[in-house]
DNA sequence: TGTACATCAGTGAACGCGCGTTCACTGATGTAC
DNA sequence: TGTACATCAGTGAACGCGCGTTCACTGATGTAC
């Protein structure tokens, strides 16, 4: 029988974070409210804490749920390239399965990737998943290194203390320079999407998609060739 | 005498705009509250609308001001190199200077950069101070052309058609080429900054200044040497 | 310089709204014997 | 299979709060003659 209670509050609890995750999309996170997903719901308002705490637990689970949609995105966009030595590809497939998951998501990019929510402080459950999408461009810079690829980037003293430190939380063998070239690979993929999405290129851009593949194409050549 | 009544109000105006700022830069542009501006001010709440009739008037003004300020800041890095074929050390310059406004006033460059205000749609006179510190970097790609260094990167056509309308708008006549390394640059930028600011450089590196100083000299070496 | 009228800043009360969270409660589901 | 008790989901009322905006008003500043 496996307990019918059990049953609906699973069900439950994937209704409110379904109706939550649509708010979210509609108005955006600060506006996310407790009340109206229990009306959307056909509940009372105060029925929505025998599933969640508070309305900051509620966008935590949110935001690990969008990490983690977003990490497997973006895994499979890298494995499905069964040529692993094609880097570029790798790199394009990895770009642009972040920027199309983010044009049909905009308000789940922008709960992670926009404006903290004021007022609330991320727990410490959301750094594995929030790691997940990146950790697929380290794994394309080991691989590049371990096929004998080279970088000549200079690298800071202060900044190899960092890259020291990330390569043990991580245990990830890659040198600074390769390192190096990951960071700006990453800076320049988030900024060209934030960009896009906040809505700096109007009035500059028309066919943003055709920008983003030229950007793309442009570290392509820089950093993955 | 100049009209008392006038110049109470332009004081009581300059003093809701240093007040809204402040405001802004403690609970972020979501909640700024006209209640909150006018109990500060030592005001009832209706007095606001003698100055501004809406908070969104008062937030389109906020961000207006803004974009001012940061371009002049922008402006003024990149005018105080007296060399102007140092071509690098005019990127470097305004590229700290944008960075570091962003870190002396997170909440400015949150207004500006983050998650655009749910419902708030920006009217048209953002559009001229906003393209204000982008223009400092339109200038250097021009600057180089007009020095005769030439820029390999390859245009998509799609893209090409938006940079012929960007040139005709902006009366400016860099070739595409050089406009595709403009924005590169620009999408590396803001995405760098965005990334530290919004929090995504936690866990990841412990002195972000550095790793803002390398991407910018990657930069600097593969675009503006 | 003085008077009469127009302009405008600031008041205070009100409208209508929404929110997160707590708490004592009822009634259904689950568990142990 | 049946009974007795424990667990837990959902209710409804309440607390205390904040918000943007409107409106009729008073009293001070400005203007025309």
């Amino acid at each position: 029988m496996a307990g019918k209670r059990e049953r609906v509050r699973a069900e439950n609890t994937a209704e409110i974070l379904r109706l939550a995750r649509a708010q979210v999309e509609r108005d955006g996170a600060g506006n996310l409210s407790l009340r109206e997903v229990a009306r959307d719901l056909g509940m009372v308002s105060s029925a929505i804490y025998r599933y969640f705490a508070s309305r900051d637990e509620l966008l935590t689970r949110l935001i690990i749920d969008s990490y983690d949609r977003l990490g497997a995105i973006v895994e499979a966009a890298d494995s499905a390239l069964s040529s692993r030595d094609d880097f570029r590809g790798r790199w394009r497939a990895m770009s642009h399965s972040i920027r199309n998951w983010a044009l049909e998501s905009p308000a789940e990019y922008t709960l992670l990737f926009g404006t903290p929510v004021p007022g609330y402080a991320a727990p410490q459950d959301t750094i594995g998943p929030a790691s997940r999408y990146t950790n697929v461009l380290v794994g394309l810079v080991l691989d590049m290194e371990a096929a004998g690829h080279t970088a000549s980037e200079v690298v800071p003293a202060a900044l190899r203390r960092d890259f020291a430190a990330l390569r043990q939380r991580l245990a990830v063998p890659a040198n600074d320079a390769m390192l190096m070239r990951g960071m700006v690979a990453w800076a320049n993929l988030m900024g060209a999407i934030s960009l896009e999405l906040f809505g700096h290129l109007h009035n500059v851009v028309d066919t943003p998609g055709a920008l983003f593949d030229a950007i793309v194409e442009v570290q392509a050549e820089r950093l993955f060739a």
